[in-house]
DNA sequence: GAATCCATGCCTACTAGTAGGTAGTCATAT
DNA sequence: ATATGACTACCTACTAGTAGGCATGGATTC
């Protein structure tokens, strides 16, 4: 479906949106980027919008794509669990990739084109959906303790997540997001800590 | 140092601000909101810049008072930080004010003047600061048990916050809200569940 | 095999609208 | 008399998006 243009737009449009959200990003800058004149990019996605949900959608495949990977290569799921977190560990830590897209256009929502929330709503929802099956399989195989429900605490592990990115991002301190995971997953892990 | 018609205008910007962040609000915006001509908010507040550093130091002043009001009045620091989360479960659900502009900006960090992030970082600084000493007090008087240090369960509650009022907002679910901080109060607490 | 057709991909050049910000005028109130 | 606060009118820069031209290259047709 699309070129290998298309691919080069749509990489560094999720590059450029990571770092400046929705409103702060303008065709102009992807046009400087990748190379290739406004218009042309125009040509690969024609409205703004339609290009944050290309983004978005790709972004949420990865994510799916890297879930069913971790589910398959990796026995314990908090293993898994600790790998997805370690990932956005290095994301943040090697600071090109400081932030997860659909989280940014969470804050931004009531200022985002309908089809744009859409997205981003299914992100939160695909990504809670896995950690509470995770955190079941791992309650399951007795290296997972929970105190609250399955829910609560699949939403509460999203919730430290997405505030320890913000919290590293504001402060300009990556510590703080290994601190806040590191925190939460000795919480539910059975091991000592 | 403000006028009356400068204090409807930073109230205006406030609320603009919570709603949109920083890029996608524009002086336009609020012209017609407190019915006020452009230029007229620019004698007021010269610089974009300069009226989200305004904005940023009300909040955080009104942060700081509402802290001090609540270390006053409540005995138990438990409640304190109940009252704090509680006050904003209320604003998420009477969605006038659904987030806090600080934690907004925040994600917006990188594309934000200089000025801008530094009240950014400072409220991130403040919030952590009372959360960390109020969770201290809770210890002393044996209301509130930790299970790893001071620092990391407050920046915990923090991103907690933050991450859940996220999540309610991606999500249009107010009730997430309350689920993840319900979750992680209990855990704090040192009465029953 | 050559000529035609048509889609692809990029271009220049443009539009209408909006952004933040400025200059200068005028009324009011101290 | 001067400062305040509002105004009209304007500026430059940039926004998303459009129109139309030009090259390529792979099919189809004669």
């Amino acid at each position: 479906m699309h070129g290998e243009m298309g691919e080069k737009i749509l990489n560094t449009a999720d590059s450029i949106m990571v770092q400046h959200g929705y409103s702060a990003f303008s065709y102009a800058d992807i046009s400087e980027a990748v190379g290739i004149r406004k218009a042309s990019i125009h040509h690969h996605f024609p409205t703004k919008a339609g290009l944050a949900v290309a983004v978005l959608r790709a972004h949420r495949e990865k994510l799916i794509r890297s879930a069913e990977m971790l589910d398959a290569q990796m026995e314990s799921p908090l293993a898994r669990l600790q790998a997805y977190i370690h990932h956005w560990e290095g994301c943040i830590r090697g600071k090109t990739v400081s932030f997860c897209v659909a989280a940014l256009l969470g804050a931004e929502m009531p200022s985002l084109p309908e089809e744009v929330q859409v997205e981003v709503r299914l992100h939160f929802k695909a990504l809670g959906d896995w950690i509470e099956r995770t955190l079941k399989a791992g309650v399951r195989k007795r290296v997972i303790r929970l105190q609250g429900t399955v829910a609560m605490e699949a939403q509460t592990l999203m919730a430290v997540v997405h505030g320890g990115m913000l919290s590293a991002r504001a402060l300009e301190n990556c510590d703080v997001f290994r601190m806040v995971t590191d925190a939460t997953m000795n919480r539910i892990s059975t091991e000592k800590s």
